[in-house]
DNA sequence: ATGAAAGCGCTAACAT
DNA sequence: ATGTTAGCGCTTTCAT
């Protein structure tokens, strides 16, 4: 074989195209093209013929050829800060699900909780062209300067869960701050007083919201929330010791804990467990997110649903709707309702 | 200007080709495309007034039509049973993380555990020209038909985890006869003597290896694994609860449990914990995966870590090396090591 | 070191 | 209902 030029040494196979299929059927490769998009103007015999045939030849669109000339690419670009976490799997899982029926693909990318890194992927997606872009932002983000570039080009941009204000971006979230505010109501309601509540970074909507209401019921108990009844940290599962660490050299020590995350909140109570604090009997613990490990930890822990399936199929659908311009744009918030899951963990009252 | 359609008055900015730029710039396109890819024949003068220009307008090369030329798109295509399991996402974040640094993107579906979804999943990968394929099959895939397309053409395609066999197709595993021969010989040495095993389906090699190893291990110890010792099941959370209930109805109860996945396993045991067995004492159990739950449960449970991560990134590495042509094709599977972790739910014996 | 020109495969006016 | 034709923006011979 001689030697070829260097794309055609890979594939040896010749790929088909609609003029092939044109030449061979005696047809015009326009009505290739408007048969195999399925044209209303073809008529339908022809259309059977060239589909049989395409199928025979093996034949696949080029979508790049396609791409090139619709300026449309059937992609949408996410940006999370993680993969593996069990929240952000099941947002994906509901998200690839609904691309996946409307003929879409998901380019998915991770930010790793870093704002750099963000901007390089936001980069990318730029350059691949998506139609529109998800993002749940990284911890440290500060501007949105990196998806100015979607924004002037019309690109839909669509925050979710960890969002940013933009006017032109829609955003899908749950209350949080009503999530924090039912968190803290629960545990004023099982009697507790000196309630501590460990966030993470306060620049992200979903930890600052979840602080708000966390005050706001404490406030309506006449209780003030001071500064030293709340802990700002990372919510790792290291920092979960820290705070058991924290807690047992504290003076006046809390008789409730609301941590803004499961993975965490769990680790902190088997921290304190093995310092023998009781739950809830010394602590009641409220988690949030209902993680798989909030059902198995003993005593099971008191946590916020979090509808992450949910919140990725209905990012989809907003965002479809808007590139499809069913919908002009969501000015909006759509709020996903969430749910307070009462466990053993806070449960310090009888009735059991 | 010709009649436009409303829109492009305002707000539409117009995409930069290297066109414009070798218009603006007096150069010609060819020298515009070489120097924006680095090509040594370039002046380092020109190329980077041809950078500077580019930056300062905004200009973004349009993939599309540079791979309808190069007939090379950059992505690879990821099919996975389920995006939403702790130990799927974060082969995924392995795999986002090193595809990523080669300038690789990543086209993620799942096929919800069905052979036809799959099928699907292969086709839309086929049409998006992915340069490889990554995949973990589908509870019930039978035949690998769907791929024979990737093959044919000489798109890599590489299994990892559940794999399938086939001549021209790498793949990533662990060991898993090993590991299931790990887990069954800690349970004998712990003294366990009627140990039963809960496997999956049995077609994936991931529960066929386990149960080999665990048989063998048996059978090195003098004991008939009998098929009442051995239960295929869909391993599901709901699984781990009838589990529970059938080994209490069963007359010659086990004193030994090796579930062939960690959640399953943490639902059992809570399950049989119910039912007024004592963990390790009554029952010891060795579950799978090292899932963050196995260490959440009390007592926290003894399992297989599952190196998901580097099994993300070798898989990547595997399939670029075959792009690359820096290995012509890895014929045996690549074997990463996975490691028996001793937890209290297994130790009947003291020591502790 | 740079340029001219020919496509890659498809779609959509604009014909007929 | 079907055909003609002109690009979409890029890369890469082959020339200079």
């Amino acid at each position: 074989m001689p030697a070829t030029s260097p794309y055609t040494e890979r594939n040896m196979e010749k790929e088909i195209t609609i003029y092939d299929l044109a030449k061979i059927l005696a047809l015009s490769p326009a009505t290739v093209s408007r048969a195999l998009n399925d044209h209303p103007a073809i008529n339908v015999k022809t259309k059977a013929l060239i589909a049989e045939k395409a199928a025979e030849l093996g034949y696949r669109s080029n979508t790049f050829a396609s791409h090139l000339r619709t300026r449309k690419t059937n992609t949408l670009g996410v940006i999370v800060p993680r993969l593996n976490s069990n929240f952000m799997s099941t947002v994906l899982a509901g998200m690839e699900e609904v691309a996946n029926n409307f003929g879409y693909n998901l380019l998915i990318s991770q930010s790793l909780e870093s704002e750099s890194k963000e901007q390089a992927n936001a980069k990318t997606m730029f350059n691949s062209r998506v139609d529109g872009l998800l993002v749940s932002v990284a911890y440290d983000t500060e501007s949105i300067d990196h998806f100015a570039a979607f924004i002037s080009r019309n690109i839909p941009v669509l925050f979710f869960d960890r969002v940013m204000e933009h006017p032109q971006c829609g955003s899908v979230v749950i209350d949080n701050e009503q999530a924090g505010y039912d968190a803290a109501r629960h545990l004023l309601d099982e009697g507790c007083r000196r309630i501590m509540h460990v966030t993470g970074d306060l620049r992200r909507n979903v930890y600052a919201d979840r602080m708000d209401g966390f005050k706001r019921a404490l406030s309506e108990a006449g209780i003030e929330a001071d500064s030293a009844s709340i802990l700002s940290t990372d919510l790792s599962q290291d920092a979960g010791k820290s705070i058991a660490d924290h807690i047992d050299q504290m003076p006046a020590k809390p008789d409730g804990l609301f941590i803004a995350n499961d993975l965490c909140a769990v680790t902190c109570m088997q921290a304190l467990q093995e310092k023998s604090y009781t739950i809830p009997g010394d602590i009641a613990i409220v988690g949030f997110n209902n993680d798989p490990v909030s059902q198995v930890i003993t005593p099971q822990l008191t946590t916020i649903f979090y509808p992450g399936y949910q919140m990725g199929k209905t990012a989809i659908m907003a965002i479809l709707a808007q590139l499809n311009g069913t919908k002009p744009l969501i000015q909006d918030p759509i709020i996903l309702r969430s749910a307070l899951i009462i466990r053993r963990s806070s449960k310090r009252l009888g009735d059991s």
